[in-house]
DNA sequence: CTATCAGTACTGGTATACAAGCAGCGGTCG
DNA sequence: CGACCGCTGCTTGTATACCAGTACTGATAG
């Protein structure tokens, strides 16, 4: 068997590299809500053993974005629209909090990588991408304004459903002009200390994909869990060669 | 064909129980912070093998209530102070965004349910862990008022280090009356309709406990992380039989 | 043709074997 | 005497073997 490079010196472990990975895949919907994921299958294609593909996925089942189903299989969880809502509430509620705690002086380096974050999501040739990672870092550095950076990672725990449902409606649109515009809104209001239109601006911003949610579902219900019990389906296992 | 309402036949897992099992004994300081946790140990002691043990540590770990360093050792966290801020932040955060969610009319069972919960919890024969659980029933419950109960799992999941604080200082005054007595203020309040005082007084109650850790950090320095870098600190295996 | 029922190939759950790294002990050599 | 160095026994990480359960397939009986 070939061995691959070894260097699990400290901290990098293989089921490290494999749970970033799954999870980007399915957060990017490379891997689609309802695909079937085998861990043997994962392990080969990922060139390691079952062992860490299947600790990965059990974390990957603790954050809710995949379930396993004993004896049956383990899907990517399709997006539930009342999981969206859970996070949608959470989110609100934590950076909503985060603006009423904000100092008197903010911290001059947070607010110029906030400003460099801001020039950057103004750039027209953007790609989809990009603009998530300024998007997750221009949220989370507001939280850092008030002391609260560490909450994030509250956040992006409970908001894997919403991410998703955040990337098809961006994929429909596609106008991240719209949100950053929004983002310079709030910065706007956090700079002048005016609390109240901060709050208001956030509570627009943070509504404006979540309200999208209904409209991507009808078009796409695949993607969706139904109120029923989400039934697991072992698909067809016919391979021509 | 109607398809068979398939339901998880096998939910019970090894893993789940030891999982389970594990976290109980972490909460409860049953396994005090900084505490050994050997993986062929507790695979011995609970009579299974290493596999579902050491998935059970992964998640505890991914929670934060364990630290494992590979080819080290694993440990029960020290309570971290700053994650108990941070646990106390999202907690209020969430608690008091969803009093102002609540509806004109309450769910009559849900009610119910809040009245026969604080009644037991006068009770004057109380246990300090009948006590715990009647508390998180009953923060769960008022979550259910505005239709946000499963919220609750995010909250379980970032407050670990706060429960075991929270622990700590019950352990030593031992007066769940004051608490008791909270609730029942601020179930009144949300009964009443009064959002003001209800916003204010779980506020109270909320911060009650947080404003005792540094307290309890003084007396008991060493079940707290350091703020400096953690080391890990393989213990002497002596062993006379 | 339809219904039934073994066969079978897959699934994840668990147990076990082996690999690699860390720390302390104690002998050895300078 | 003191610094070094391999031995030893532990640790977690990974790979693999085996198990129980499930669902599709296809032959077979009615």
């Amino acid at each position: 068997m070939a061995r691959s490079n070894r260097q699990p010196s400290r901290e990098r472990t293989s089921r490290t590299t494999v749970y970033e990975t799954l999870r980007q895949k399915v957060l990017t919907l490379e891997l689609p809500p309802g695909a079937a994921l085998s861990e043997n299958e994962l392990a080969a294609s990922l060139g390691v053993s079952r062992t860490p593909v299947r600790e990965s996925l059990i974390l990957l089942s603790q954050e809710g974005l995949v379930q396993v189903f004993p004896q049956v299989g383990s899907f990517v969880s399709r997006v539930d629209p009342a999981k969206v809502a859970d996070a949608q509430f959470i989110r609100e509620a934590v950076e909503l909090a985060s603006l009423e705690d904000l100092p008197a002086d903010l911290a001059p380096d947070l607010v110029q990588d906030l400003r460099a974050n801001l020039e950057e999501q103004r750039r027209p040739d953007l790609g989809l991408e990009e603009f998530f990672a300024l998007d997750e870092a221009f949220h989370q550095g507001l939280l850092r304004l008030s002391g609260h950076g560490n909450a994030w990672a509250t956040v992006v725990a409970a908001k894997g459903h919403l991410d998703r449902a955040r990337r098809l409606g961006l994929y429909e649109n596609a106008s991240p002009a719209r949100f950053a515009a929004q983002h310079a809104e709030i910065f706007d209001a956090v700079l002048g200390g005016n609390a109240a239109s901060a709050r208001t601006a956030m509570r627009t911003h943070l509504r404006a994909v979540f309200d999208d949610v209904e409209r991507i579902r009808a078009r796409s219900p695949e993607l969706f869990a139904t109120n029923s019990q989400t039934v697991p389906v072992r698909r067809n296992v016919v391979v021509w060669e």
